[in-house]
DNA sequence: CGGCTTACG
DNA sequence: GCCG
DNA sequence: CGTA
């Protein structure tokens, strides 16, 4: 069979994996691995090289940092992923197109224009993590949210124009001095004019002064699991403010876990997650990834940082190969609660290994609670043996 | 004046 | 509320 | 119903 026999020529070619680009631990993982499994693999370059796999993002990059003068047009270049694939699955497998490296870099994306010229497409307007310009978002955030809670359709749909409008201003790259900076932008009409001039007059919007100090936006906003429903119910039971809601034992509040949440940590959430506190969490991702699969990659996302940070969660997405994915997300007030002697983690898809870490890193805590998906409920029998004591959400907020 | 995202729990 |  |  043609399939057989070019699986037996793939498993003969001489390998050459090549170390510029690469991390030197992961390249030694790799190559050593790689020896261990009886793979045909080199780390110099030579004539007989048939395959050569490399972290470079093209042919022609490759060509050029190594300054190879011999043809390379008939050798396959494959990315590491390739070879990756091989030592889990213990032989040489065939190169799929998706394994293979592109000749050249295709034509540039069109991207933002970094003079922050606005486009024909939103999408392609810069979107800077912190901008220059939050006295007037933040006004407008007041508006958005208002319209929101207020439920209905028209509302909602107006709240969605604050938003695009706020975009707009986040997207600039220098502070609104005048009206005439944002004049005519896109999504910025009659009603942001309003605000904008009175900031730009005032140092202050008095219309999201006034929204912010009214009894019901008091009681409502900044509390997670808090929408135009409840809004409309807290606002007719007649709550003055959020520690009436706590303290009220009305059942229609113990319904919903995401309200027991919002409500048990009010005063945390509400305080921003920053970069420092995101970045312990990604390290201790990190860690424990990296022992399982030195390939595994962990990227740092989320809003800690923006917008002045209300109600954003950080989220460390881990891909490695054992685990397909990982997401981890840490509410604000993760870190706050541990200092308190109180894990607490609103997580999204969530890995035994994250739990080991969590477990030694709290190893001197009397409790520590854990909120985990219903998913893993399989794992429970494991995470109770590694010693830290889980609750599910809906009994977490019992015993809380 | 009609239209304005969507999937998930 | 802003756009087409 | 509320979140992202």
């Amino acid at each position: 069979m043609a399939e057989n026999s070019s699986a037996k020529k793939l498993k003969s070619t001489l390998i050459y994996l090549d170390s510029t680009k690469i991390f030197k631990r992961r390249f030694l993982t790799l190559y050593n691995k790689s020896k261990e499994k009886g793979f045909n693999v080199v780390s110099e370059f030579s004539s007989n090289v048939g395959i050569i796999v490399t972290e470079s993002s093209f042919v022609d990059d490759f060509v050029a940092l190594r300054n190879i003068a011999a043809d390379v047009s008939n050798l396959d270049f494959v990315k590491t992923q390739w070879l990756s694939n091989c030592l889990r699955e213990g032989r040489i497998l065939e190169i799929a197109e998706e394994n293979r490296v592109p000749n050249k870099q295709p034509p540039a994306a069109p991207s933002c224009d970094p003079s922050g010229a606005f486009s024909e497409y939103e999408c392609q307007r810069r979107t800077p993590l912190k901008h220059c310009n939050l006295i007037f978002t933040q006004a407008l955030r007041i508006l958005e949210r208002d319209a929101v809670l207020k439920g209905d359709e028209q509302n909602n749909s107006r709240a969605l124009a604050f938003r695009r409008g706020m975009c707009t201003i986040a997207s600039l790259e220098n502070p609104i001095k005048r009206w005439s900076d944002i004049k005519g932008l896109p999504h910025i009409g009659k009603h942001i004019e309003l605000v904008v001039q009175d900031i730009l007059e005032t140092g202050h919007s008095e219309e999201a002064e006034c929204i912010q100090s009214s009894v019901w936006f008091k009681v409502v906003d900044g509390v997670f699991g808090v929408g135009p429903s409840t809004a409309q119910k807290w606002f007719n039971a007649g709550f003055r403010n959020i520690c009436d809601v706590i303290q009220s034992s009305d059942v229609q509040n113990h319904r919903d876990e995401r309200l027991l949440y919002g409500l048990a940590f009010h005063a945390d959430l509400n305080i921003p997650v920053c970069k420092s506190e995101a970045v312990f969490w990604e390290d201790l991702v990190k860690k424990e990834l990296a022992a399982i699969d030195p390939e595994a990659t962990v990227t740092l996302t989320g809003g800690f940082s923006s917008y002045g940070g209300i109600g954003t969660c950080t989220n460390i997405i881990g891909h490695c190969f054992k685990l397909l994915r990982t997401d981890v997300c840490v509410s604000p007030g993760g870190l706050r609660a541990i200092n308190s002697n109180k894990l607490i983690i609103l997580a999204a898809e969530f890995i035994y290994c994250m739990v080991i870490s969590f477990a030694q890193c709290f190893s001197d805590t009397q409790e520590c609670y854990v909120f985990i998906n219903d998913f893993l409920s399989d794992r429970c029998g494991f995470i109770q043996y590694i010693g830290v004591r889980i609750l599910f959400v809906e009994h977490c907020m019992q015993a809380l």
